[in-house]
DNA sequence: TCTCTATCGATAATGGACTATCGATAGATG
DNA sequence: CATCTATCGATAGTCCATTATCGATAGAGA
């Protein structure tokens, strides 16, 4: 199987690629066009797309419907994703109206909270449902991913939950670490983190313009 | 100076050494403790504290106050970091109301958006501006941040707009790829590659949980 | 005082990722 | 038909991160 192990960097450029894939109105594409457009080096290109898909050819490139295809299946996106949002306060509605799933087929299949004691109530065209009702729904559309963006006190208590209810994903948006076992895969979405670094990097250049009297040109 | 280029895998986990020692009660706190709460290699968060700070002594480990001042420092966080919010929808209400920004400095100091035409008013706090008000806000309070939270279609638009008012980071939560200059920082935060990324991993860990008939284990 | 243990910092070895360079192929051109 | 060009895939070299191992130091206990 060619499918071994992805490197854990190619996968974080797939997406790029497909997004610009899904844009191009030329039957073929080539690496080189990619890589322009991407700002990437060209051999990288190359590398990352010989190693999910075996339609390049020299001198025309890859099919683009093809190249698309195999993208999406590298990425585990030929299929629906079903996902489920815990906790319905400010940022899991605002996810729940976000308008980037549906081009990576992740699906929202429903979100859940502790305020919507038995009563299920509906934000648009998604069901808010009481968490005690999380158990049984994700084994029954077979979940597996889950959302957190409940407060950061409640973290914990609903990470728990997800687990009991057969969550092996969590995306949490909470600014604060949850234990899981072993088996169960957490991502911190961190929003102020993430701003940090970008701090970092700026300030590291605005170091360098102070230097700019010198010698140093980049 | 010793603060030469931190390497950027060091830079991901700074953050994580931080939220912890913040916890400790304790005057000491040692790599191996840390290690341990945080499930990495003692060598690794050894080597990571030794580049940030020179408090460690053997036996007894780091006194807490002064390594999570270090801490703080190395990211640039001891002194307040200023950002505004483009894009007042439903994402851009939600973080004006995001509880994580504090314990990292950073202070969110104003909104702004289309729909907001020459009239601002306030959420909660935070006072949403007319996007015309940008240019000069920024370069008043020297604002260098900007979260990017309107629709993909409006983004580019309001990337140059932040651009020209003077903005050189931008954490862009729209599904989409926005172009800068070569001096300007641009950090996606996309909640459908986050869990396309978790999808792939427990994809990886099904296909191992059906090989757990054989002698593997792990 | 002497030894033992926990911890630090430093150096070496392994592995992964990126870059540069090469040969090979398919179409274009003369 | 021969040559040229754009593109692919593959290999080798360099760099960075992680892991492993070592010596050194400070406190605990005999």
């Amino acid at each position: 199987m060619e499918n071994a192990t992805l490197p854990k960097a190619t996968v974080d450029r797939l997406p790029l690629y497909l997004q610009f894939v899904r844009t191009v109105q030329t039957p073929m594409v080539s690496a080189t066009t990619i890589a322009r457009n991407l700002g990437l080096g060209e051999v990288q290109v190359r590398k990352d797309l010989s190693m999910i898909s075996r339609e390049g050819q020299p001198k025309v490139g890859y099919p683009a419907p093809k190249l698309q295809r195999d993208l999406e299946i590298a990425l585990g996106i030929h299929e629906r994703i079903p996902a489920v949002i815990v906790g319905a306060g400010k940022m899991g509605t605002a996810l729940m109206d976000y308008d980037g799933f549906e081009p990576y087929g992740i699906e929202i299949a429903a979100a859940f909270d502790n305020h919507a004691q038995q009563i299920p109530f509906k934000h648009g065209e998604m069901s808010i449902y009481a968490m005690s009702k999380l158990h049984a729904f994700c084994l029954e559309h077979e979940v597996k991913l889950g959302i957190l963006t409940v407060p950061a006190t409640a973290a914990q208590d609903a990470a728990d939950q997800m687990v009991a209810s057969g969550i092996i994903a969590i995306l949490n948006f909470a600014p604060c670490h949850i234990r899981v076992p072993s088996q169960v895969t957490v991502q911190q979405m961190n929003v102020a983190l993430a701003l940090v670094h970008l701090n970092m990097m700026v300030s590291h250049t605005k170091e360098q313009e102070e230097l700019q009297y010198g010698k140093q040109i980049l």
